[in-house]
DNA sequence: CTGACGCTTCGGTGCCGCCCGAAGCAACGG
DNA sequence: CCGTTGCTTCGGGCGGCACCGAAGCGTCAG
């Protein structure tokens, strides 16, 4: 039986400050165990523990530069499960929630891994469809030509020998619809930041919309945000 | 935060008797509490309190039927999630492992929500691979026009409205290789069934091959099992 | 070398929650 | 109507683990 071992991982996840941790390194940054125990809200000593026992069970890896320990999460498969965990969290209990503007900035924009997510990443993937530069079916998205087209213009450019660019859908779960994930979704996100239409804020994973950003979305994808 | 929530559902999964529930689950039947209080191990108070948790927090969906209550995953999401915990444990850690002839069994030939897993599912989407009846994609799947033609003669009929019929993969946490789920895995498992090819086991989990089976698989798929 | 910093290990405390025994309730069968 | 079966709630015991204070170890700056 695999069974005591998904316990075990799901149990690591099950913890608030490990969650914590892991929600931060979601988007696939590397920070110190120092940043970590700041955002985890637990002293140093306990976020050590914690990292070592994550670590161990392969959900982090770890680097080590000078007296530093850089932690980010091990594979994108420990990603993917972050994320089905969230879309059920999101999806299930109605509970009560205190809306803080804290969490509104993360509702209307942020990373997810290496893509858009939020208002921002909804937004997005639905300009894209409503002209139909992407068509997105149950499991999967692909870009049509026009898309291809629309990207190039963007400033992005995708391989053209793959059958299908990997194009991916991703419940988003403040929004609860998709955005765009794969090589498609980080394309355009990378894009975005060097065009310089988002920033990261101080809190690391909400993203802030420049005024220049504004604009471009407007013209470039049609929607105000 | 809603990571407070995810820590909550994940915890719920970290507790052994609870994934042991939620294993058992797994394959898309309606259980008891009782079956599913044999199955954790632990006595029916302790089960029930287990079960009323869960299906608390959305993870389980009851249906009441005279004094019995049967109890299922809520939604194909919480499957997905499971999975996806799944596929983290069985590639994280090296561990020690005993190798049990029930978990040889569970290995062979199992059902995965609603469609075969193990190496009988492997070998199934690798037979329709490799014959270009199905070609898979980085997170999908289609199946070709011989490929419907094919499920055709084995007495499956897909529906042609739809642009892609929904084929997807789904990461075996045994084999570490992909077997075909969605509508296309489910329907094959079904036909199965039907042409009593595969039984259920005395374990629920575990299927047995039958004969005729083995006959079958090697006939229309060409693989000896 | 000395101090500051990043991170770890060690020991002890407190609390959460898993578990079972006992008892209660609801549905079915005779 | 009473016994059986399926499932629940209640109460208490007990183990495990998250947490912190203190101290130790490597790294870097001066």
């Amino acid at each position: 039986m695999t069974v005591p071992q998904m316990a075990e991982i799901a149990a690591l996840v099950g913890d608030p400050a490990r969650a914590t941790i892991l929600s931060t390194l979601f988007d696939g940054r590397a920070l110190t165990a120092t940043e970590l125990s700041f955002a985890a809200n637990v002293t140093p000593q306990t976020t050590s523990g914690h990292l070592a026992k994550m670590t161990q069970a392969g959900l982090l890896t770890v680097l080590k530069q000078g007296r530093h320990r850089y932690f980010r999460l091990a594979t994108p498969l420990v990603a993917q499960m972050l994320e089905s965990i969230m879309a059920v969290a999101a999806s299930a209990p109605p509970r009560y929630r205190p809306r803080t503007a804290q969490e509104d900035r993360l509702r209307l924009a942020r990373t997810c891994y290496d893509h858009f997510a939020g208002i921002l990443g909804v937004s997005i993937a639905d300009a894209l469809c409503e002209r139909k530069h992407v068509i997105l079916s149950d499991d999967g998205g692909e870009v049509t030509e026009s898309g291809r087209a629309f990207l190039n213009d963007f400033g992005i450019t995708l391989a053209t020998r793959t059958r299908r660019p990997i194009c991916r859908h991703c419940l988003d779960w403040t929004e609860r619809r998709f955005h765009l994930s794969g090589v498609v979704g980080a394309a355009i996100t990378t894009r975005c930041f060097d065009l310089g239409w988002v920033r990261r804020e101080r809190n690391p994973r909400a993203l802030q919309i420049t005024p220049k950003g504004r604009e471009g979305f407007r013209r470039s994808f049609g929607f105000s945000i």
